[in-house]
DNA sequence: AGCACGCCGACT
DNA sequence: GTCGGCGTGCTC
C-alpha cells in the first residue's frame, strides 16, 4: 500500500483489499478517516496548536488541519482535542491518543513536510488563551525552565461547560476615586493612588505600618485603580489574608466589582469566577496564589502581600513564585506594582535598590506612633536568671505575659517543631559556613565529619567568622513544651491554640493566652494584642538557610505588627541575642535596612537574588547524566553534587523530593546576574535531550530554590 | 509518556 | 519462514 495509492479515492476492490489486509493482521484497524474526504477551512486552513501535555521535549507547538466545518470555532486561544502521540504507517494516521489542547494561532501554510493531522474537535468556542495569557505562560515556562503547557495549566482552570453557558452580566461603571484613608500616613500614599487612578503604572514596595489596617490600605489601592477604568489584582499568601482584603473591599465599593479566588471553592466555582474575569464581567481580583494568572482585562496594578511567605510558590511544576510572575506582568501589561509586606525580602530590596521600584515608607514618626514598645532579652539575661529558669522563661518576658494578660490577650510566637538547624557557634551563633561556597555545615555520617551542604567540601578546621570561635554546637529545639507550660501557670485565663491544622482566624479583646507557630497567629478582634512574645528566635535563626535571618524578621515582623501600639501599652519581648542582625532590626523597626544590608551581604557571596541559581535533584546517576549534557553557560558553577536528606516519613512528599527510601542527591548551579534565562534554556535544553533519548532515570530542574541551606 | 518501528533468537 | 523480544525514535 503505497502513500499514492492511499491518498486515491479507494475504489470498492481497494477497500476490500483493504479489508482482507486487517483481516489477516496485515494493517491494524483503521479509524473512520471521513476527514480526509472533507474540505478544510478555506482561509488559514492551518491551526498551531498548543498541545496540554507537559513534556519538556515536547515543549512546541503542532500543526493540524483546520476542517471547513470548525473553521468558524477553531480561532486563536480555544480548546481543542487533537489526535497525537501515534506515528503513521503508510501515509495513514492510525490510532494516537485524543488530547486536550489550545489553537494558539491560525495560518496559511505550515512548515511541516508530512500530512497534517486534522483538528478532532472544538471543545468551546470561548477563547480562552489570550496572546497576553500566552505571553505570560511562555515567559514563565522560559524563567522557570518549565514546559509552557505546565505554565498554561496552571493558569486556566479546568473547563466546566456549565459554568461556560451562564450568561455574563455587563460590568459595574468604575467607582469614584476613594479617599486615601490610612495612605494619608505614608508621604507618597496619596501620590501612588493617584498615579493608579490615572492609568500610570506605579512600581512600589511598601513597608506597612503595625496594626490592622493594611487590608484596608490593600483594597484602597485596589479600587483606585478601577477608579481609573483598569482592572487590578491582589495576591495574597492564605485564606485568611485574601478574605481579611476581600472583606475590606466589599466594605469600600460594595459587592459586584470584584471576585475571591482561592483553592477554597469548588471547580465549577472557581471556573465561574475566572470567566468572570476573563469575560471582563469583573475587573478585580483578590485571591491567594492561584490568582496570580487570572486575566485581568487592563491591568492597572498587581499587588502582592509579603511576598517573603513560602506560600507564594506554587507546589506544581515548574513551580513559579507570584512575585516573579506579577513581575513579569507588570512589565509585559504595563501595570503598576504594589509589593507589600510589614517585612522585605531582599528581592523587593533589589528593586528599590535599582531603581525599578519606589519605597512606599511611612515617616519614623508615624513609625514610632503604631508601633509597640519592643523589647529583647538575650541568652546571657536568660542565664542569670534562676526564677525564671523552671519556666524557662526570661523575667522580662513573664512580666510582659502577666501584665499584659491583664489588659488583653497576649499571644506567644512559638517555632514549629522540626526547625532543627544543624551547626552554630557555639559562643556567637553565626552559622557555620563552609569557606570555599558559603554553604551550611552540617556534620554528615557516623563518623560526624563536617562537610558542606552544597559542595560536599570536608572542612577540618573550622573557626567562626564572626567571633573566631573554635567550638560547634548542634542548635535544638524544646520550646513547643514551654508554651504548653505557660498555660499551667496562669490557670485563670483561657488557652487558646493556633497551628497549622488548627488555625484560629480571630480572638475576641479579652484576656487570654494564645500560643502560636509562627503565620498562624489569630487576628486580634480589638486594638491589638497588650503582648507579644517571640520566644526561642535562635532556634529560628540558627536554620541553616540562606534565608533564616530575613525569614526570622519576617515572622517576628507579622507577629509584632498585631499587638497594640506602645501608647496603648502593646509590648513585644523577643528571646533572642540582642546583637544579632534581625533582633536589632525587629527592635528599630527596620525591614529596609535589614533587607538592603542582607542583600548587600548576598551580593558579595555570590547568593540569591543577585546571582541566581538553579537545583538539580535526583538520582545520583540522574544528576550527573544531566550535568553531563548540559551545555551551561561559561560563568556557571557547579556546586556539589551533595546527598540529600531523606524525605521525612509522614510528610507528603512533595514534587522534587525523593520517594520514601531512595538516596537522593542535588547539585546547585549558580550564575552571574543576567546569565539566569541561558541557565534555565541550558537545563531545559539538557532536560529535553535526556527525554528523548532516554537517558537514565529523571532528574529535577528547579529554577530560584528557596531551600538553598 | 505511549506507540510503532526495526532488527535478532525460538518456534511451527 | 514467522512470531515477538524490547532497544530507538517520533509525536503535526
Amino acid at each position: 500500500m503505497s502513500e499514492a495509492g492511499a491518498s486515491e479515492r479507494p475504489g470498492g476492490e481497494q477497500l476490500a483489499l483493504i479489508r482482507a489486509a486487517v483481516r489477516e493482521r496485515k494493517l491494524p484497524k483503521a479509524r473512520p478517516r471521513t476527514w480526509r474526504d472533507a474540505p478544510l477551512a478555506e482561509r488559514l486552513p492551518v491551526a498551531r496548536v498548543l498541545v496540554d501535555k507537559g513534556l519538556v521535549h515536547l515543549d512546541r507547538c503542532f500543526d493540524y488541519a483546520v476542517p471547513a466545518g470548525l473553521d468558524a470555532e477553531a480561532q486563536p486561544g480555544v480548546r481543542v482535542r487533537v489526535r497525537f502521540g501515534a506515528g503513521q504507517r503508510d501515509g495513514r494516521r492510525e490510532g494516537g491518543g485524543l488530547v486536550n489542547g489550545y489553537v494558539v494561532e491560525r495560518r496559511a501554510d505550515s512548515d511541516f513536510t508530512g500530512v497534517l493531522a486534522p483538528l478532532a474537535q472544538v471543545l468551546s468556542p470561548e477563547p480562552v488563551l489570550t496572546p497576553e495569557l500566552l505571553a505570560l505562560c511562555r515567559a514563565v515556562a522560559d524563567r522557570c525552565a518549565g514546559a509552557l503547557a505546565d505554565v498554561v495549566r496552571l493558569a486556566i482552570p479546568p473547563r466546566m461547560a456549565k459554568a461556560e453557558r451562564a450568561p455574563t452580566p455587563e460590568p459595574p461603571p468604575p467607582p469614584e476615586p476613594p479617599a486615601p484613608g490610612g495612605w494619608s500616613r505614608y508621604p507618597h500614599g496619596a501620590a501612588f493612588l493617584t498615579a493608579l487612578a490615572k492609568g500610570r503604572a506605579p512600581r512600589a514596595v511598601w513597608t506597612a505600618l503595625p496594626g490592622p489596617r493594611w487590608p484596608d490600605e490593600l483594597a484602597t489601592a485596589l479600587a483606585a485603580t478601577l477608579a481609573g477604568g483598569r482592572g487590578a489584582l491582589a495576591v495574597l499568601p492564605d485564606g485568611r489574608a485574601a478574605a481579611r482584603v476581600d472583606a475590606a473591599l466589599t466594605e469600600l465599593l460594595g459587592p459586584g466589582h470584584h471576585v475571591l479566588l482561592t483553592a477554597d471553592s469548588g471547580p465549577e466555582q472557581r471556573y465561574r469566577r475566572w470567566l468572570a474575569i476573563h469575560r471582563g464581567a469583573v475587573r478585580c481580583v483578590v485571591g491567594t496564589r492561584a490568582a496570580m494568572f487570572a486575566p485581568v482585562r487592563s491591568l492597572g496594578l498587581a499587588a502582592i502581600w509579603d511576598d517573603g511567605d513560602a506560600a507564594h510558590r506554587d507546589d506544581h511544576a515548574p513551580q513559579p513564585h507570584a512575585r516573579d510572575v506579577l513581575l513579569l506582568r507588570a512589565t509585559q501589561e504595563n501595570a503598576g506594582l504594589l509589593l507589600g509586606g510589614h517585612a522585605h525580602t531582599a528581592e523587593a530590596a533589589r528593586l528599590v535598590r535599582g531603581g525599578w521600584a519606589r519605597p512606599l515608607v511611612p515617616e519614623r514618626e508615624t513609625f514610632r506612633a503604631a508601633a509597640p514598645l519592643l523589647r529583647t532579652v538575650g541568652d546571657h539575661d536568660q542565664a542569670r536568671d534562676e526564677a525564671a529558669r523552671s519556666a524557662r522563661l526570661p523575667t522580662l518576658a513573664w512580666q510582659a505575659l502577666r501584665e499584659g494578660l491583664a489588659r488583653g490577650p497576649v499571644l506567644v510566637q512559638v517555632p514549629r517543631r522540626g526547625y532543627a538547624p544543624r551547626l552554630a557557634c557555639d559562643r556567637c551563633r553565626e552559622p557555620a559556613r563552609c569557606a570555599g561556597c558559603h554553604g551550611p555545615l552540617a556534620s554528615v555520617g557516623a563518623d560526624e565529619e563536617l562537610r558542606c551542604g552544597w559542595c560536599g567540601t570536608a572542612e577540618r578546621s573550622w573557626h567562626c567568622g564572626e567571633c573566631g570561635g573554635r567550638r560547634l554546637r548542634a542548635v535544638v529545639i524544646g520550646a513547643r513544651r514551654t508554651a504548653e507550660e505557660l498555660g499551667r501557670a496562669f490557670p485563670s485565663v483561657p488557652v487558646r491554640a493556633s497551628g497549622r491544622d488548627h488555625v484560629l482566624a480571630t480572638v475576641p479583646d479579652q484576656p487570654a493566652l494564645v500560643v502560636s507557630t509562627p503565620g498562624a497567629e489569630p487576628v486580634p478582634e480589638g486594638p491589638g494584642y497588650a503582648a507579644v512574645l517571640l520566644l526561642d528566635g535562635w532556634a529560628l535563626l540558627g536554620r541553616p538557610d540562606l534565608r533564616a535571618g530575613e525569614e526570622t524578621l519576617r515572622r517576628w515582623l507579622n507577629a509584632a505588627a498585631l499587638a497594640r501600639g506602645r501608647h496603648d501599652g502593646g509590648v513585644v519581648v523577643v528571646t533572642a541575642e540582642p546583637t544579632l542582625r534581625p533582633v536589632q532590626s525587629l527592635v528599630r523597626w527596620d525591614p529596609e535596612g535589614h533587607a538592603l544590608r542582607e542583600l548587600a551581604d548576598r551580593e558579595t557571596l555570590g547568593f540569591p537574588p543577585v546571582s541566581r541559581m538553579a537545583a538539580v535533584t535526583g538520582l545520583p546517576e540522574a544528576v550527573a547524566g544531566l550535568l553531563a549534557v548540559a551545555e551551561l553557560p561559561p560563568s556557571a558553577e557547579v556546586l556539589g553534587p551533595v546527598p540529600l536528606p531523606e524525605t521525612p516519613a509522614g510528610r507528603p512528599r512533595r514534587t522534587g523530593e525523593p520517594p520514601p527510601g531512595e538516596q537522593w542527591e542535588r547539585a546547585l548551579i549558580r550564575v552571574p546576574p543576567g546569565a539566569g534565562g541561558a541557565l534555565a534554556l541550558a537545563l531545559k535544553t539538557a532536560q529535553a535531550h535526556r527525554l528523548t533519548h532516554r537517558e537514565g532515570p529523571p532528574a529535577w530542574v528547579r529554577m530560584d530554590p528557596d531551600d538553598i541551606g
